[in-house]
DNA sequence: CAGGCAAATTGACTTTTGTCAGCGGCCGTG
DNA sequence: CACGGCCGCTGACAAAAGTCAATTTGCCTG
């Protein structure tokens, strides 16, 4: 991607005002221009990704309890959205997270995206980068719903964020029968995406629960009453639209034989798994993920931490009992 | 490296401020202290990395100019400075370069440092950053002399702007005998520098003249008139503190021997190895760095790309007659 | 525990930056 | 070639950020 004649101007505001600290007046003088016109390419700039501005996550991964459950779960690092301390609260987790996605990320990346409110709220607020080589593809199939959240939308706006290339699943999330399913499965296009799953350098999801609230109900891939009965039969979160059982494998249920998405072992195999949980419904599904080790990465506000904390402790007593 | 306490207001003004975008005066609201003294902690989150600004420098590659020398001279990426159409040309290629080499930074990397007027306006302009887990060291052994830019300076000025470690080398560049040398670089502390060299992911260095004018000159390393029989016996260029011939090889002559510094073998084994180089009198170093492998990543000024490229046209038809 | 010193904090002022209505040029169209 | 719509630029004003001297706070010492 060539730079465009109309960008070399911003570029060269933005390497002025923020590389050699001229001010936005002293640029306008240099670039014979009025300096509101700086003051806009200098917008456009970040807006761009030519101009980076990042913060340090350390903060909250230097909790005392972020190590106390990296060391229970065995995870590589966990981060800890502190509780509304500040104006708005429900914003804390998705920022947190968008700001450590963006510090994962290397160049040259493939990056497996799923979707749901949560991935969707992150890249929202995720600062804009200029990260060229890195490829954002789809998880999981796509569903006809008319929400912003949806598959390809997510993958689309992370990497229009990252100015990355996008990679869309064309193919539905759910089938009406296995026998399409796996059809479907076999063609070369959705095949080469499958397949290209375990290679990628990091992931991005967040879990699902299992009742009326869930997306794929909401969605209209299961009733609720199906999905109620699932959970009798063991369903106990859902990722990258496919529902996992307590241990954190896939069920063995005509929903996931029609699905069409990674396959857990794909996911397993990419070396950066960054799972955001925001609702405190969501329990029980992450421990179920983390159980089937679908996470090594973890984005958790505080009261979630506290749960995950004493869930391990507990099971540690029963365990030396 | 604990966050220390005082630290922690900094965090989470810079957090409140560049990854929510509150204005000041919300976030003094939010911490309960005056907005002056937020202005004060967001200069800091600046100045500690906490926050991070960065510029791509894709403008200065994406010259034509820059391809032609990357085919010419077989690197990796060239980075062309403009001449003049700003304020402070002196400072572009120092600016340009400290731009280049945080983007080329990643984490856990090791990285060489050599010494010079250009390496340390290069660490004078850098912006901050926290590469916590950098280790930076001195490529080649120390001069006393009582400039600001000796290779321990440059190193240690570098690593405090990444917040990295910086790992010094107590050596003298230059002994007065060639036992000594020896003996010395069997050393084990010395040793162990030395080998740890062609370990690092990326070098920083620029080339040197042999004339008057040379650091090793002025640092009285070499007498003037010694270096004009240097000149005479083939010498091209200085590199890390020793001297190469045209072709970018050691020169075989007592100075080099009695030099404690990056065997040349290593500093070849380094995958990125960043030269800069802004005095028009360097083109000839240059040329023998070049010839010599002993650089990836180039960045100079037009000027110096036109006369690069205009050398490598004419050897290139003379070769074809 | 008083005194003194340095560092941190603040209120008030100045400078810099963001914004937006309005102006002017450019291009496609009738 | 005149017209209208559109885009980008600018001037002027409002908002936000930077700065600094004065003051307070915290801390060490005698």
């Amino acid at each position: 991607m060539a730079i465009r004649p109309a960008d070399q101007i911003v570029h060269k505001a933005a390497w002025l005002y923020y590389a050699h600290g001229l001010r936005q007046d002293q640029v306008a003088q240099q670039l014979n221009i009025s300096r509101a016109s700086v003051a806009m390419y200098l917008r456009k700039a970040r807006e761009t990704g030519i101009v980076n501005i990042s913060t340090s996550t350390q903060l909250f991964t230097d909790d005392l309890m972020a190590r106390e459950i990296e060391d229970a779960f065995g995870l590589d690092a966990v981060w800890i959205a502190p509780h509304g301390d500040h104006v708005d609260p429900a914003a804390e987790v998705p920022v947190l997270a968008a700001s450590v996605f963006l510090e994962l990320v290397k160049k040259g990346d493939r990056i497996g995206v799923a979707w749901g409110q949560t991935v969707y709220a992150i890249a929202d607020v995720m600062a804009y980068a200029d990260l060229q080589d890195v490829t954002v593809v789809q998880l999981c199939g796509n569903l006809g719903a008319p929400f912003a959240y949806r598959p390809d939308q997510c993958t689309m706006e992370i990497a229009r964020r990252l100015n990355a290339k996008g990679l869309n699943f064309y193919a539905p999330l759910v089938l009406s029968t296995e026998e399409l399913a796996q059809q479907l499965r076999n063609e070369p296009v959705i095949r080469e995406q499958l397949s290209g799953i375990s290679d990628c350098d990091l992931a991005l999801y967040s879990v699902g629960t299992v009742d009326a609230e869930s997306h794929v109900v909401k969605c209209g891939a299961l009733t609720a009453a199906e999905m109620d009965a699932l959970r009798r039969d063991g369903a106990a979160g859902v990722v990258a639209g496919q529902i996992i059982d307590g241990k954190g494998a896939l069920l063995d249920c005509s929903y996931n034989r029609r699905c069409i998405s990674a396959d857990l072992a794909s996911l397993r195999a990419i070396p950066k798994r960054l799972v955001v949980v925001q609702e405190p419904t969501k329990f029980e599904p992450l421990l179920a993920g983390l159980a089937g080790g679908l996470c090594t990465h973890l984005v958790v506000n505080a009261a979630m931490a506290k749960r995950l904390l004493d869930h391990a402790k507990a099971t540690n007593r029963s365990k030396a009992s």
